[in-house]
Order: C-alpha cells, then structure tokens, then sequence
DNA sequence: AAGTGGTCTAGACCACTAT
DNA sequence: TAGTGGTCTAGACCACTTT
C-alpha cells in the first residue's frame, strides 16, 4: 500500500538523498535543549506526545531521540520520561588521533631493537594471569617512519608451545597486532593511558630530550577466552598522538 | 490482536525480565566473530537471511547488529552489506574515571588562589577568538579534598557586561562549570588530554616531586551560539585520574 | 489506574552496490 | 536486475514509575 504519510521525494535529485526525518527531529530537539528551552535535568514531553506535535511515528520520534541519548545530551528512563542531562566532561570519552596517517604511510615500519626470555616477575605476572618465573618473551620496538623514531614498544609474551612465535612473527603481530588486532588471536584489548617522563634511553632513541613529556599506553591483550595473550607499553611523545574529546553541543 | 510470536513471559516471576531477543541475536553473533566463524573483513549474511535463519523480524535482527556496530565489532555499509572489523586500538575510546568519588565527596571543595584581570596574548586569544589585549578574567583554583589538593586548575575567562560575573561566580562557575557544567551558559567543550611534567610551583601546590608526570586537560567552553566562553587547564597528576580504555571482545 | 519508555512484529519505499 | 542496508509507518504487549 502506497504510504500517503511519506513526502514525495520523487523530485530530489538522484543522489540528492534529504536529510532523514529523525535527524531534523533530533536537530529541533537538540535546538531546544542547547536554547535553554529544556535546561538541565528537566523533563522533555514523552515520545506520545512528541510524536502527536511533530506528525511522526513514535518509532521515528524515538530513533531521533536515541540520538540525542548518543550524544550524550539526554537520558531516558523507563516509566519515568526523558530528562535533559548536566554537561560533564567526566563522562568524556578522548579519542586517539594523530597516528593514522603516519600508519598508512609507506615509510612506516617496525623495526625490532632486541627479544629475549624472561622470567615473568610482578607486575606481569598478575597481568598475565602466569605464576612467577614463567618464561616470557621480552620483544623491544622502535615503531619509524623514514629515519625517525615515533614510538617505542616493548612487551610481553606467553610462549605457548601449541602457537609458536618466530622473531619475524612477533614483530608482525606486535606491531600490527598492537595496531590492528592479530587476526584469529586476539580479541580483545585492555588500554590505560598514563603520562609518562622519558627515561635517558627513550629520550636517546627517540632523539628528545630527558624528561620530556609522553604517554605511556600500557595495554594487555585477550585470546577469545578472554586469557591473557601478551602485555606492555607504547611510548608516545606528545607530538606523535593526540587524545581529544568534546562534550554537549558539536563544534565543527 | 494477539502476537502468536511474543514469547510466553507470563511465568516469568516479576522483576525478572528476560533477555531481550535482539540481546540474544547479538550475544549469538559476538561469538560467531569472536571465535573466528566470521573473520576479520568477511562478510556476515544480510539482515533478510538472518531473520529468516533466526525466526526474528528483519528489525530486531537490525537492532542486535547495531549493538554490535556500537561495539564496534562490525561495520554496515549500504547495498554492500555488514563486514567484521579489525580490531584497532587507534579507534580506542578513553574514558576518565577515578574522580567521581572524590567530586562526590562532601569534603570536596575549590579553593581560588587568584583572581585578576590580564589583556589577551596568544594563544589565547585564538583560542577565544578575541583581539589581541582583550580584557580577560584570569583565575586559578585549587582542587581539594580535606587539605590535600587533587588538581590544579587555571584560566581565561571572557568579561562579558552582559553577563557579570562575580569572584564568587566565578569560583563556582568554574569548579561545577568545568566539571559538570555551568547551567544556562555552557553548551559544550572541546578538550585535550595531554602528558605533562610539574614546575616548581605546581609540584609544591600538589604536594609532589617536580617533573613528576600528570596530565594537563585542555579546554575550551562554548554557548549555545559556539562561541567561545573560557578556556584553561586542569593539571591532573597520575594519581588523580584514569584513563582507560577496551576494545574488542568485552572484559568484565 | 495512567503514563512512560523498552521490545517486537509486519510491511513498505528508498538509495546504493554489484552483477 | 537483484540484493543490501536506511528510513518510515502502524500497532501491540510488557515492565516500570508515579499518581
């Protein structure tokens, strides 16, 4: 049956596709809230309401809603209503930017500084779920693009005997696994960032100086099991990798 | 008219909702590409085939795959179909924690150790998109809990005669404005993370080593016009604040 | 009892992509 | 041309919260 409600877009240039009707209801929402017609913690009309006002489905109403719950600029709760939340950038979730053209790049390569075994101590032990003097392997990584050192690596790994390791593999699979994923090992990861000062050899390789300052993300990697795999650090200096955020109204 | 279909819940004990279908479809579907029946970049069936296979409408199948697109576990893309992404940590998302508590806590407080007035100079002026000499409030605060001081913080403020602001305001402005915002006037905030090292000062106002690592918490605040309101940093040293991150299959 | 959001169904039209 | 995901509608039942 021929939907008498849908607007006739049969004049729209082809690849001219308009703007969905959830995301104008979403941008008036939004209009009202960021106005201060909603202000914080107050109650917007329910999806019923709305739907009847703006002459759109309540599954429509919803979805343009949703979107405002993704930007984090409302919150719903059942058998209550949809309230208008409080700024807060504790609830900021930073992205890393700043790498992705240098990994595209062709220049970019991993080039490995040392491997060895280890006998597993604190705190890698606890990380790695292994009891204390377990053989590890110790891998180091200068990660460069051209003659330039962006970031140093270095990690540990359970040398499992059923899913042996060579040297050429690790300085695949940490790199591009540390980047990317391993495909068919790794599943999952656990990120901190933290700041970090560069030690005399970091700053040596990284051609900086002493004390400058850097991230350190420290990373532990999971097989589907959800059993460690390998665990370490990047080096970041502050110049290789930026961690940005935005909270409340979108600025271009 | 009845939904044949619907799940008979009527002997489920009440405030024991079950598990919605799309859940389910989605817990069903993060397993098959967790343990490697769907791998990295492989095509997943469509939404029609897999509501004919799974007995579901085509749109709670579509709710469970946007779980998993949320999740980032696949990606959709228009008259192609749905692909099982790589994992990458480059798309990592960092959220803060460690402070709620304290912020919640009774003894939390800001101190404001100056205020003035000081003329515009780069970069803040870009920043706030004023000329250059521009009359700015400048102040700086101490976050504490009982008398040990959490965080430093410091900014620039626009002096708007529009929009007074007193000492006291401002104390308070900027304490729950840059943590929670402040209601009716920001709208929202750009922000950067990023390491930092203590000076002299900051390190005997924190009650730490200088050079020890923190992170500084760039930010700019906006109204609802987007035009720029303050702008600051907050120096959060590495005991203060998290950031984490997880990718991939969920670790509890 | 009334109202709210959460879940689920069926069916339709569209733009896009690959063959 | 066939298949895919994107948008939209109408209608139903449910658990939850407030009155």
């Amino acid at each position: 049956m021929k939907n008498p409600f849908r607007p006739d877009t049969s004049k729209i240039l082809p690849g001219q596709r308009e703007i969905p009707q959830y995301q104008k209801f979403a941008e008036q929402m939004r209009s009202l809230i960021l106005d201060g017609s909603y202000t914080s913690g107050q109650r917007i009309p329910s999806e019923a309401s709305l739907s009847k006002d703006s002459g759109l489905s309540v599954l429509t109403v919803r979805q343009g809603l949703s979107v405002l719950v993704d930007e984090g600029l409302i919150v719903r709760q059942t058998g209550r209503g949809s309230f208008v939340t409080e700024l807060n950038w504790l609830k900021a979730s930073f992205t890393v930017g700043g790498l992705e053209e240098w990994i595209e790049s062709h220049d970019f390569k991993a080039s490995m500084s040392s491997f060895r075994v280890y006998e597993a101590q604190s705190p890698v032990t606890t990380l790695l779920k292994v009891p204390p003097k377990t053989p590890l392997g110790f891998i180091q990584h200068r990660l460069m693009v051209h003659k330039d050192t962006l970031m140093l690596h270095e990690g540990y790994v359970i040398l499992d005997p059923k899913r042996p390791l060579l040297e050429a593999e690790l300085a695949i699979s940490f790199l591009i696994g540390v980047v990317k994923g391993v495909q068919g090992l790794i599943k999952g990861a656990s990120l901190e960032m933290k700041p970090h000062l560069l030690s005399d050899n970091e700053a040596q390789l990284l051609d900086l100086d002493v004390g400058a300052p850097a991230f350190s993300l420290d990373y532990v990697f999971f097989d589907a099991a959800k059993e460690p795999i390998s665990c370490g650090s990047f080096i970041c200096p502050s110049g290789s990798i930026k961690l940005c955020s935005r909270v409340g109204i979108p600025i271009n």
